[in-house]
DNA sequence: CGGAATCCGGAACGATACTG
DNA sequence: CAGTATCGTTCCGGATTCCG
């Protein structure tokens, strides 16, 4: 018995539905990149590491999807996509900002190596 | 080039940090429910939804183990056994309290289906 | 009652090669 | 430059069984 319905997929609690949009390992450091500016596609790619093109695509995809960033194709030759975040985004970046300081003070408290 | 390691894992963002700790399907519903009194693994058991026996006592180990909940033995017949949240369990609270109502947002802004 | 150990399938993910 | 296609691999998590 699913608590919620979107999509035909079934989710248990609002925490999961926010890993869902915005979890897993590449979304919110992408988030994070294009929330002050439009990046393009190879800037993202070289400024995470061990991100392959399969997973920025695909991520860039969701993303676009479910309306958190917009992509923009500018007709160059070679032709530009820069993608750049929206408002839905936008609102996405204190939760951003929190679990990234509570991060630090976790990794500081648990002795973290810095490396 | 890691940034970051601890007891021979790799962590590249803060966030990351906090997933590898707090992630996962079931953490952060069981820290939700033990943080006003002590549960009792068949209760947790019997409160979250679709929990197995596999990822319960996993999921308690793991928090165990980094320090987000107490576990006590009371030597009853049949034994007792209660988990309670730590002091630094507790702060992760408003962080848990802040995805739970970042994702009821998100869910109303999607339209979501409730069932 | 409160777990631990084992087995196993499918989805997620990575590396590589290729394309408009 | 910005992806897509294909193929392997890993790994999460479910089912089952057993134990003090």
């Amino acid at each position: 018995m699913p608590q919620f319905l979107k999509d035909n997929k079934k989710y248990y609690t609002p925490v999961e539905y926010v890993f869902a949009k915005i979890g897993g390992t590449y979304k919110m450091p992408i988030l994070w990149r294009v929330k002050d500016r439009a990046w393009r596609y190879s800037e993202l790619k070289k400024s995470i590491a061990h991100l392959s093109d399969r997973m920025l695509s695909k991520n860039l995809k969701e993303l676009v999807h479910d309306g958190f960033i917009d992509k923009e194709v500018i007709p160059e030759i070679p032709v530009r996509v820069e993608y750049s975040i929206t408002k839905k985004g936008q609102e996405a970046i204190p939760i951003i900002t929190m679990l990234r300081e509570y991060g630090f003070r976790l990794m500081q408290s648990d002795g973290i190596d810095d490396k």
